[in-house]
DNA sequence: AACGTACACTTAT
DNA sequence: ATAAGTGTACGTT
């Protein structure tokens, strides 16, 4: 199946998404625009709401590097939530600094939630800018916020 | 194929 | 504050 792109805004930014029937396959912010759509999903949680966008798939998810495997846990880390390098770095048996490698390297964030992932002293990196990891989280702390209390 | 080095970290001085 | 430990991927030989 064929490869189309598109992008929608977050605040600021552009989310410029490639993706077919079956999955994403590149999503990165930009400054620049791009004409053409992006999965319904990542429209509405980038509009602020409580959608959880690694319910959509990554290429990068299923193959059998120590990547993968770490894309797999991060997956795993739910709306709202976070967890620390070292954490996840445990779960799939390897080191912290890798869990940050595979994050700066991930193809496909908000699909593989790397912004949940935070240092265990601080928020950690993000790129290509860290406000936006701060953005994403307190977005989804408000949606939260919103859907157990059913308002704002 | 081996080697060096760069890291979105962590823990102990 | 700073240093040492860490595992993987990636570019150079």
């Amino acid at each position: 199946m064929e490869i189309v792109s598109g992008s929608c805004r977050f605040g600021l930014w552009y989310v410029h998404v490639w993706w077919n029937d079956t999955a994403v396959q590149r999503l990165r912010f930009s400054t620049t625009g791009l004409a053409g759509e992006v999965p319904p999903l990542i429209r509405k949680y980038c509009a602020g709401q409580p959608v959880d966008c690694s319910t959509l798939d990554s290429f990068a998810l299923h193959e059998e590097s120590m990547y993968s495997r770490i894309y797999r846990a991060v997956r795993d880390v739910t709306y709202g939530t976070t967890a620390t390098y070292g954490e996840i770095a445990e779960k799939v048996g390897t080191s912290p600094r890798v869990v940050g490698q595979a994050m700066a390297r991930n193809p496909t964030p908000l699909v593989i939630p790397c912004h949940r992932i935070v240092a265990a002293h601080g928020i950690g990196g993000f790129s290509p800018s860290v406000e936006i990891k701060e953005a994403l989280l307190a977005m989804e702390k408000k949606g939260v916020h919103k859907l157990l209390l059913g308002q704002n």
